[in-house]
DNA sequence: AGTTAACCGAGACGGTACGTCATGTCTTTAC
DNA sequence: GTAAAGACATGACGTACCGTCTCGGTTAACT
């Protein structure tokens, strides 16, 4: 294997300028109009050293995206996710967050082109989906599991197919643009979700009193 | 006025061999590869008849889209949604037609094509949304309706979430590939949507009685 | 055969610039340094129009140099080799306009470059003394040839050798610069040849009297 | 001065190395195609090494074809050139070797690379004259004198131009493709330029006498 | 029936970006 | 401090498509 490059001896300073480039560019001009050579010359770096590090502009975008949700944790986000023992009120918190990142032009132009580009290319696809999507589709199943546990709803709950009817309805409206996202939007899915799978507030010992 | 080209004049041979090139094409190489030269070449069409009658290769596609759901129509596909009095059944049934649709790749190829060019494309998006997307929404809205006026689901009911939370999760799963389609899936997914809407099967009167 | 290009179709001002553009550059920055890019955009033309009817630089160089000497003889240069009767006059008198174009930077470069990539590169090689120093060289040995039927040398003279010693050092000198390019030098040359293949200004009958 | 490197320091190992590698590699891929990487590559040798002793890749060339030449002399050659008395024989037999060598693959291609590239580059041109050139003209010219010490040749014979009278059409006739190289070609040529310039094989004092 | 205006297949054109290759410089590690 | 190794910024390579633009040649429809 005389392949792969010693990445050792990789430049931070060029790796930083290539994913601030692509994530600026990105938001400037939009994914197809995103070029490598754009990318290359915006962070003063040669093309080579592109791509030596990476197979295709979608994957640059993807580590940037990688990179900016990062940040974002760093910044005060949620790592954990938001557990004040009301399932509901922390799931309408979560989603309210989602919202308005939706809304942040700042994140919405890479991940609307990453989603895109994934949907087309499967290999981009799956590591989209494993390294960004799923960590966060773990966060809200972790969640719900200790709702569970607490008993606040059914053992035999098809957990995964939750999260997917909490995520998949707000994705859907924003990719689709099918209708303007707003906070009452994702209040009723949860509302209308929790309700579907049996969700109690309080413990079914108090009801049996 | 000298823009537009004179409609009546035009070859539908012509037409319907980009149209069919476009489908072969993009189920062959993908949409990212799809180029202009190709579909003509493939079509024996000059690249001018193309660019005359359609403004991007995506607008081709989408029309090649909508020629591809018009003959699914004529063959035997279901024009008005069903409708045999138990809503959970037929939505059941168009869901898992869908699934079907997903899991054939001659509809799967165009549409990922045309729901990433979407999502990337602004312009594109909002006619593929309202060309493709929307008229089939608006047949689940109308079924849903029925049932509304049937006394079997709440007078308040927001319909239109209610249409994204089904075909949203379903449309999330295919699109991110985060697990694999099915069946029991969707039925899975009415179960709980409907149970969270507050559906009943009979009617109010006839319980009051 | 669907490669070749309909050259009834090309662009004559584009071939013109491009020649231009060529011829141009290697005099501004030599051969070496001379890029396909650089032409292509001296001459307002896009890199693929060269492509399509050139398969080097060389070849690009060879057609303008073609072109020079089509020029050159239509500017009032010599079409037909001098003829007075007087061999030694005539051949001074094209070795010496050699050497003025030798000295003139505008066909020095281009022709130097030609000769260089023409060594190194059999095809061009071939191509470039087939069309360019062959015609050349016929008119010496046509000449030569006058002379013979005149009896001012021997019939089995090897007009072939002589024209190769009459250019051969001339040549020589000029491409390694082994010394200064003169009118002199060829005068003398002209002389040492004549009379090394038994060169005779006046008719043997003559003599016989 | 950090300017020059040490070079008593020098790796003799690594100069053998580039240039063997040097020599090898313009033999199979010609001298257009030869690149300083590949020769780093075939030499085992870091790039540095290269651009830390030559400033080119035609320099390099021209100290393999130096050392070359050096071999070649080892190897038994000719360092003085041949005086039997007879001029002309020893001027044919000095050609007849010439022929041979550019007859040798192992020399034309190295020595027709290093001559296209001075052609087109007067630095490399003006040392690959100095150094491989002169002084093989300085042997031709140093016999010449001899033979116009023994009165064989008149005392004001332009020596040079004899010396290229001689090399000249050869090399012309090599570089140029005109025509296939041969012993007969290069006999002939000897006798047309020892005639040219008044040569004579017996004294003229015992002529005289 | 002849004219004419448009579409049509074809493909050359000026461009932009591609992904690769080599340049010459620089830095790191080993000797 | 030279050497092997190789990452780096630079820039040209030759290719693929872009969208525009002629070029005949075929169809209409309208004289």
């Amino acid at each position: 294997m005389s392949k792969s490059p010693d990445a050792t001896r990789r430049s931070e300073r060029s790796r930083r300028a290539i994913l601030d480039a692509a994530l600026t560019l990105v938001g400037e001009v939009g994914y197809n109009k995103l070029t490598i050579e754009a990318i290359a010359a915006r962070a003063g770096v040669g093309k080579q050293t592109i791509y030596r590090w990476w197979p295709s502009k979608a994957a640059v975008l993807l580590d940037a995206s990688l990179s900016l949700s990062g940040e974002a944790v760093e910044e005060g986000g949620w790592t954990g996710f938001p557990d004040t023992g009301d399932l509901a009120a922390d799931l309408k918190t979560v989603l309210r967050i989602t919202v308005d990142q939706f809304l942040d032009e700042r994140y919405d132009a890479p991940t609307r082109a990453l989603t895109a580009a994934g949907a087309t290319d499967p290999d981009l696809g799956t590591r989209f989906t494993e390294q960004l999507l799923e960590p966060q589709l773990a966060l809200y199943e972790a969640r719900l599991r200790t709702a569970v546990d607490a008993g606040q709803l059914p053992a035999d709950t098809d957990l995964r197919l939750m999260v997917e009817m909490l995520v998949g309805p707000l994705t859907y409206r924003w990719l689709m643009r099918t209708a303007p996202l707003a906070h009452a939007h994702t209040d009723a899915l949860v509302d209308v979700v929790l309700r579907g799978v049996g969700y109690v507030t309080t413990r079914p010992a108090a009801a049996g009193a």
